[in-house]
DNA sequence: GAAGATTGAGTGGTCAATCTTC
DNA sequence: GAAGATTGACCACTCAATCTTC
């Protein structure tokens, strides 16, 4: 194997290794949330609202957080509107903009489905390691969220 | 605050952290590979067969080994193929299954992207940790993804 | 009957264009 | 003219059904 053999480079390697701890998580969880008739990026929408002030969020701070495009925001708010778990509200003081709010039964799907989410975060990533370990993979991850989703925080109060 | 804000939980945010970490870089790689024609899935493929032993994978591997559908890679491959980056071949000791071999223009394409490719993974993830602190990255993520995608390795020799 | 690959139908996203409001 | 939201057209995936081969 020559030098220059960058298709087994170990930068490539920690990219893969990053990709298939996620992907596999993912899995898991989407099976789980289908179970209460949730699509992953519906219940971190939920999720999102339900941390923010009022519960609500503009439809643009909702897109840049979740990294999903306007339209596609457009689409996931009205899927949620649809089964009532959010609705829209206009904007009070810019008529362009309209919020999109939790509503009670938002909450109580995020109630039931939050404990089980969190137990099988645990079984499958956080409880696996020692608080050190841990500890130092969050310490890494932040380092890099930070550098890479300079937007990440948009809307936040 | 009550104390059962399950919405706040740490690993709640472990997992949002992982998850904005990867969506940050993977958007970043994604709109790097579209300078040269890929689609994520796709550099995903090639890398994994240029890997392999003669450049080829059962379609039923590739499928496991990515985690999509075996429909989905059979809709992969037929681009990869149209593109000429691919091409099929059939299997001599069982008719049912084919191999989804790189071709030279493949792994040409490869080695174009390649080297710009590792560039952008040392920017925004390798190269902003310490040694240290990578492989204590790694490491954990090594074990959750062990646990989580205990058929990641379907295919190899 | 089960495994491997493909196909048709359906779904959830993007991009470009549009409309309204700033 | 730019920002915010939406819409139509398109694309890539999944699921269920099918076909062939084991």
């Amino acid at each position: 194997v020559s030098g220059d053999d960058l298709i087994r480079d170990e930068r490539i390697t920690a990219m893969g290794l990053l990709a298939e701890a996620f992907g596999g998580l993912s899995a898991r969880f989407s099976a789980q949330l289908a179970e209460y008739d949730l699509a992953p990026v519906e219940f971190e929408v939920l999720i999102r609202l339900a941390r923010s002030p009022q519960g609500q969020l503009r439809m643009t701070d909702l897109a840049s957080q979740t990294g999903i495009t306007t339209s596609g925001i457009t689409r996931v708010i009205d899927r949620l509107d649809r089964d009532r778990l959010v609705c829209r509200s206009a904007c009070p003081t810019d008529r362009r903009s309209s919020y999109a709010v939790i509503t009670a039964a938002g909450r109580d799907r995020l109630d039931q489905v939050l404990p089980k989410h969190v137990e099988l975060i645990d079984e499958w990533f956080t409880g696996r390691l020692s608080k050190e370990q841990l500890d130092a993979v969050l310490d890494g991850l932040r380092i890099v969220r930070d550098a890479v989703r300079p937007d990440a925080a948009a809307g936040a109060s």
